[in-house]
Formats: structure tokens, C-alpha cells, sequence
DNA sequence: CACCGTTATGCACGAGAATGCATAACGATA
DNA sequence: TATCGTTATGCATTCTCGTGCATAACGGTG
């Protein structure tokens, strides 16, 4: 019986989660694309629940992880600010962390 | 914005949970009070439920987890194997591994 | 002005998980 | 033999989460 540790990781605010592997892969998708809809559709979630998710988000931080923008030439856009930056590779840093300690682990 | 490093962990074989909190806890409680119903109702969750969660940890380890009675002058019960015990105590150590790894981390 | 792609929101639907309830089998004990 | 508390299982109901679809607002561009 070959047992093999597992886990999930995430960040909270008040006792409310503000962001863990979903929105982490959301805000990054976020930042190389440039736009909500093309993000959720790279990450084959519907439109609708990437748009909660980060609505969540910005009700658990005050605001200032994304800046949206609609209308115009290209529809609109949704960008990840810097402060959104850091709070994706503060949580991918410390995922790393833990990964790395739970292999290194001598059971 | 006060952000608070959380987490859950649980031991697979071939790719399916085999013991996470949940499971941890009940096993704990039918190892104190030697019976799956009462073990339940201290949880505060169905027998129901209680009973699926030990039949899929059965399929998952090919059983000598738990052992069971049925009949009798107490109506039956259910005990945890020296093997049951050594699985909660090595989630149980693993557990306690990464919260004080978490709490001692330098952010 | 009409078009287009995006953000944004409401609502019905489906899948999965847990509950609640009913029922059966079991076996020592009075 | 009748009782009792336990294990064990089936099935309808409920709850949550995500999907799917419809719709509106927005604002450059042709």
C-alpha cells in the first residue's frame, strides 16, 4: 500500500478564501491574456463562474488585484495590477515551498 | 490586508483519497467509543455518511482498517486494527509536520 | 449610426454530495 | 423466543457548485 501526501493550499483574509490554486491559475491567465472571457476559456470554465470568482476577490481584498475596462476597439479588457501580481507569486512561492518540503520529507 | 496561510492534506493510493481530515476523525472517534453509529452521532453527521466513507477506505486499503460485529448483547461494533491506528497516527504526524512548518516559515 | 467583442448580471438546469427515513440481518441476553 | 442496539443498504430529498443561455451596457471603428 504505497501512500502518497497530498494537499491543497490557500491564503484567507478574515477567514474567507482569497485565492488558492483556481484563482491563482485565473489571475495568471488574466495577466498573459489580457481578458476575463479569454481566460476562463483557456481554462475551459464557463464566463460566468471566473466573473465570480473574481468578484469574490475584490469583495475579500477592497479592491486593486484587477482593473476592467469595457467598450472600445477590442470590446474591453480586464488587467492584473501589480498588487494582483504580487499576491499570485506570494501564493505560488509559498505552494512551492510546500511542495518541495513534502517530497524532502523523511517519512 | 491580513492574508492567513491554510490548508488540507490526505494520503492517496493510486490516485484516490484514502484518509483526509474527515476520515481521520472518524477513525479516531470509533477507536474511542467502538462503534460506527455512535461515532457518528458525536460527529454530528449521518450514518449513512459515516458508512460510505469506511466502505470506500475498505475498497481503497483491501480492508483490516476496521473490523466489524454484528448481533450480540450490545447489538455489534466496529473496531480499529492496529493497521487503522498506524494510518491515522502517520496522517495525524504528517499533519502537524506542516502546520508548525507553516507557522514557523518566514514570509 | 451600426457593428463587434468585452464586461456584467439574472435565472434555469444538471451533477455530485450529504441527509433523512425505511428496512433487513445479526446474535447475545433475559 | 422476543428484545435490543448495532451494522448494512436502498431510495427520495435537499444543498451546493458550476454550467449554459439570455440579456444589457459600453465604446472605439468603419
Amino acid at each position: 500500500m504505497k501512500l502518497k501526501p497530498k494537499f491543497k493550499l490557500w491564503l484567507e483574509v478574515d477567514g474567507k478564501p482569497v485565492i488558492g490554486e483556481g484563482r491563482a491559475d485565473l489571475l495568471m491567465e488574466i495577466y498573459e491574456t489580457g481578458s476575463l472571457s479569454a481566460a476562463a476559456r483557456n481554462l475551459r470554465i464557463s464566463y460566468r463562474h471566473a466573473h465570480e470568482m473574481l468578484s469574490e476577490l475584490n469583495e475579500r481584498c477592497g479592491m486593486g488585484i484587477i482593473a476592467t475596462e469595457v467598450g472600445g476597439a477590442s470590446g474591453g479588457g480586464t488587467r492584473l495590477t501589480a498588487k494582483g501580481r504580487k499576491l499570485v507569486e506570494s501564493y505560488q512561492a509559498m505552494k512551492n515551498e510546500l511542495e518541495n518540503w513534502l517530497e524532502n520529507r523523511s517519512s
